[in-house]
DNA sequence: CTCCAGGGTT
DNA sequence: AACCCTGGAG
């Protein structure tokens, strides 16, 4: 495996060096999001926050303007909690330790033995989809791997193959060999480091490994939002709370129909409960699809003029009157983006 | 369009 | 076990 990784490790910007603050930073954003995704937002994060202190003295919305569009905003939250945890009561040195790490906020297991590893030398195991998706197929694993015994089966099998040499690039080439060759969809065996020791290629089962049980079909919601100008042009936009979905973000106000309602009677509710205000609901500017994780949405897009009620922040964290421009300083999930995309066309089809 | 990839928290 | 997002492949 480290020779294989020696000739084939890739080139990526957080390899540049061993920094436990680079190492972690990459290893949040990597949690759940693919290589060439992390690749530019890694490099303007660290632009913008050169050391851990830098992270810890911005503000929250600074860090989410900057996450905007990775996705999984709870990671952004927690880093910044974890940043001004480092920074304030450990001196600016990261914990080296499995159990320092488990202790700050967004580091689990995995995370925990991927900075022990790569930045510390730690022998310390990881198992991430990559690398439970190299070993079931290796061992022909039949069982599903999204159950407790099977993970722990897999962490047990980690941590017995981990070398006692250079544990932080042997798990780095456990996860490319992942990535790069024991693929999800067309493994490329006949580059494989490891086929003779396959079950799998053996029996020639590698594409149905591993094996996970079907999801339950996602549930259809319909979301009115509301485009609200006042009598200058601005206009209205709201903060989410700080936990659960989007949380942090900003969005265009509204919510989701409820039986026996209009999208229009609807956002009228939404608007009322919110931030009290009364508003004149006019045509419909546009309509977005959106997936989740669990659900999916068809957001449609009101314009509406604001009549009356000085909005307060009851069902939001704020709110804001804003001009288009400054649209792009708040930081928005993807569906509420493609209404912003769809107000600058409209825009610039007027000019 | 549907399906799938990718860890942590509660 | 439910919850949390987006991008890419087919």
């Amino acid at each position: 495996m480290l020779a294989w990784y020696d000739a084939h490790r890739a080139e990526l910007p957080w390899r540049a060096s061993r920094d436990p603050y680079r190492v972690w930073l990459s290893e949040i954003m990597l949690q759940q999001t693919q290589v060439e995704t992390v690749k530019p937002y890694f490099l303007r994060f660290v632009a913008a926050f050169p050391s851990v202190e830098a992270l810890a003295a911005a503000p929250l919305d600074e860090v989410l303007k900057l996450w905007e569009g990775l996705g999984y905003y709870s990671r952004a939250r927690n880093l910044h909690r974890a940043a001004q945890i480092v920074a304030r009561e450990l001196g600016g040195r990261f914990p080296d330790s499995i159990e320092g790490l488990l202790a700050l906020p967004g580091i689990g297991r995995y995370t925990a033995g991927a900075i022990a590893s790569i930045a510390f030398g730690v022998r310390a195991p990881v198992l991430d989809g990559n690398v439970i998706r190299v070993f079931s197929r290796l061992i022909d694993l039949e069982d599903d791997v999204t159950q407790a015994a099977t993970q722990a089966q897999l962490w047990r099998l980690a941590e017995e193959r981990l070398p006692d040499e250079r544990p932080g690039d042997y798990n780095q080439a456990l996860m490319e060999l992942g990535r790069l060759v024991c693929r999800p969809r067309e493994p490329l065996c006949a580059q494989c480091p490891v086929r003779e020791h396959c079950l799998a290629f053996a029996r020639g089962t590698q594409r149905q490994r591993p094996v996970k049980k079907a999801k339950a079909t996602t549930p259809h919601y319909h979301v009115a939002a509301g485009i609200i100008r006042d009598d200058a042009g601005r206009l209205l936009i709201a903060q989410r709370p700080l936990d659960g979905l989007l949380g942090g973000l900003w969005e265009f106000p509204g919510g989701k129909q409820e039986d026996g309602e209009t999208l229009q009677e609807c956002l009228r509710r939404e608007l009322r409960e919110e931030l009290a205000i009364e508003v004149e609901v006019g045509e419909l500017f546009t309509v977005v699809r959106h997936g989740f994780t669990h659900f999916k949405i068809t957001l449609h897009a009101f314009e509406c003029r604001y009549v009356s009620g000085p909005p307060q922040a009851i069902g939001v964290r704020a709110f804001a009157w804003v001009t288009p421009e400054q649209l792009s300083d708040y930081s928005f999930g993807k569906a509420d983006r493609q209404v912003i995309a769809a107000l600058a066309a409209r825009r610039a089809m007027l000019l």
